[in-house]
DNA sequence: GGGCGGATTACCT
DNA sequence: GGTAATCCGCCCA
């Protein structure tokens, strides 16, 4: 008998059609990251769908095709990374099928090891919990940065992972998402999902 | 080649 | 609640 490290999610988590699924099905499964020989993880709590060519949210909508959102048509399981405000790396997940670009922010996470690490990407003196709530302050934290984009999550180093743990349904919300009001009546729609009561979930606290 | 603005954050009053 | 920071990406010419 023999131990492992647990396994990456499979191709097959990440290959389906229905990206709010897969949205809510994130929360709970861990990243990990493994650059340099610095390992960190990071539970998630908070995401986002953006659902490709009809979501007027996505880089994507109507089709848009170009050099920066090329990787969101590509394979499902692989790293959209972008920087946002010409500051901040927003670390996104492609799902579907190849030429259907839906993709999904991860927007909060709950730091679980590796938090000297993090301490020192982020600059930050203590790991209150600001460390990795929010897009911009998760991607910082595991030092995942627009050099990760097109980097396939079904491999070593840079993956999600389970450990079991599923959150109860009842503690699962979802709202509009943040930040997209250029989207018209599509920042309306609720493709946002959250672990009610965490206080790595970004904006004001949710209660039911 | 130029101009505009953003799937944000932190710090200000 | 307001806004500076900071840099491409993207669109238009």
């Amino acid at each position: 008998m023999h131990t492992t490290a647990n396994q990456p999610l499979s191709s097959g988590f990440y290959d389906r059609s229905d990206v709010l699924t897969i949205a809510r099905e994130l929360l709970g499964k861990i990243i990990v990251t493994n650059f340099n020989g610095e390992l960190t993880t990071a539970r998630i709590v908070e995401t986002e769908a953006y659902a490709g060519v009809t979501d007027k949210a996505s880089h994507a909508y109507g089709g848009r095709r170009t050099a920066r959102t090329e990787v969101m048509y590509g394979e499902a399981g692989v790293a959209y990374v972008y920087l946002c405000y010409g500051i901040h790396q927003m670390f996104n997940i492609v799902t579907n099928k190849v030429d259907i670009p839906h993709a999904i922010l991860i927007r909060g996470a709950e730091p679980l090891t590796g938090i000297p690490v993090m301490l020192q990407r982020t600059g930050k003196k203590t790991a209150d919990f600001t460390l990795t709530r929010g897009p911009g302050n998760v991607a910082k934290a595991l030092g995942i940065n627009t050099s990760r984009t097109g980097h396939s999550l079904l491999e070593d180093k840079f993956y999600l992972t389970s450990d079991g743990f599923v959150p109860p349904e009842e503690d699962i919300i979802a709202t509009p998402r943040i930040g997209v009001d250029y989207a018209g009546a599509d920042a309306l729609l609720p493709y946002r999902f959250v672990i009610i009561n965490n206080k790595y979930v970004s904006g004001k606290p949710i209660r039911k």
